[in-house]
DNA sequence: ACGTAATACATGATATGTCATACATTGATA
DNA sequence: TATCAATGTATGACATATCATGTATTACGT
């Protein structure tokens, strides 16, 4: 099996490991890993509309209707539709939802702590650099383009236009 | 967003659109990633059991039953009930199924190619060290040593015992 | 004012990953 | 020979990723 195949399994391997991991450790709070991402992004950038969420997750679709419905029943979320225009709802975290993000932060510490005990005496930069590359202009690499600052190769990434939350 | 955060999500990023590139390039073939590795790694190992399958895939689970059902039906793969033990069952590849696994060595083939374009420059074996150190005690880790003879640190993959076919 | 195109979101359908539980068969023991 | 433990596989239930399609609302042109 060769460089390449070893390089896709693995990736693979090690999404997998640590998503597993991830919703391990956040089934104390009843949560999945996508639902963690969802409570995040709403953290940083609320209110924002549903599409809008869409925009920033890691994964491409529409609008994560369901998704959020699920966080809306579990009272984390609250989900208005925008009175300036009636095809938005306006996505909102309840103080519920908040105190779940800031446990999500804590869990995200920890797994971040193991991250860079392990990449500690590597030089792993470079491949960072590779990685976007290889996403710079499909779906997931443009939604992590708008969620940071980070360093973007070849060009920057356009930034979105203001939410339409009322 | 710091190193590690930017590292989860970028390999979560990685993954899923190299995925959907995958699915893409598979779906003339009405077939998926999960069903493209089945083929490959009956290809490689057959005839083996539905466990020694389970034990082989980059996932866990005790045994892929619906996913081979799925093959079945499609008529890419045979499942016989063991004469020596009725408890297991044996998998092959039909001609059908030869095929297919033949065309995905050529889709693999490409992704590859696109991969070592990717990394020519970049010295990826520090990163590959990272990851099997990460995944080295974890099933999925486990299934790829199984699966290969790369190097794995600290320790050699203990061979799995011969496959029970009749 | 009205009709149509565009937009945002919701839902249907399918595949699959995951955890838990159930069923069938075999091996070990008394 | 009968019983029980162990093993291999199947199935239930749920979440979610993905693609396709449907519904509701708004914007635009006449």
């Amino acid at each position: 099996m060769q460089l390449a195949e070893q390089i896709r399994y693995l990736m693979l391997a090690v999404q997998r490991e640590g998503n597993r991991y991830f919703n391990d450790a956040l089934r104390p709070l009843d949560l999945t890993a996508a639902q963690a991402e969802v409570l995040r992004v709403l953290q940083e950038y609320q209110p924002i509309s549903l599409g809008e969420l869409g925009n920033l997750l890691v994964c491409e679709h529409g609008s994560p209707s369901r998704l959020v419905n699920g966080l809306v029943t579990m009272g984390l979320v609250e989900r208005v539709t925008s009175k300036r225009d009636g095809r938005y709802v306006t996505l909102t975290l309840t103080e519920l939802g908040k105190e779940r993000a800031e446990v999500v932060v804590q869990i995200e510490a920890k797994m971040d702590e193991q991250i860079m005990e392990l990449i500690e005496h590597a030089s792993i930069e470079p491949l960072l650099e590779v990685f976007w590359r290889y996403i710079e202009d499909r779906p997931s690499g443009l939604a992590l383009a708008r969620r940071t600052k980070w360093h973007v190769p070849h060009r920057d990434a356009a930034h979105k236009e203001a939410s339409h939350a009322d």
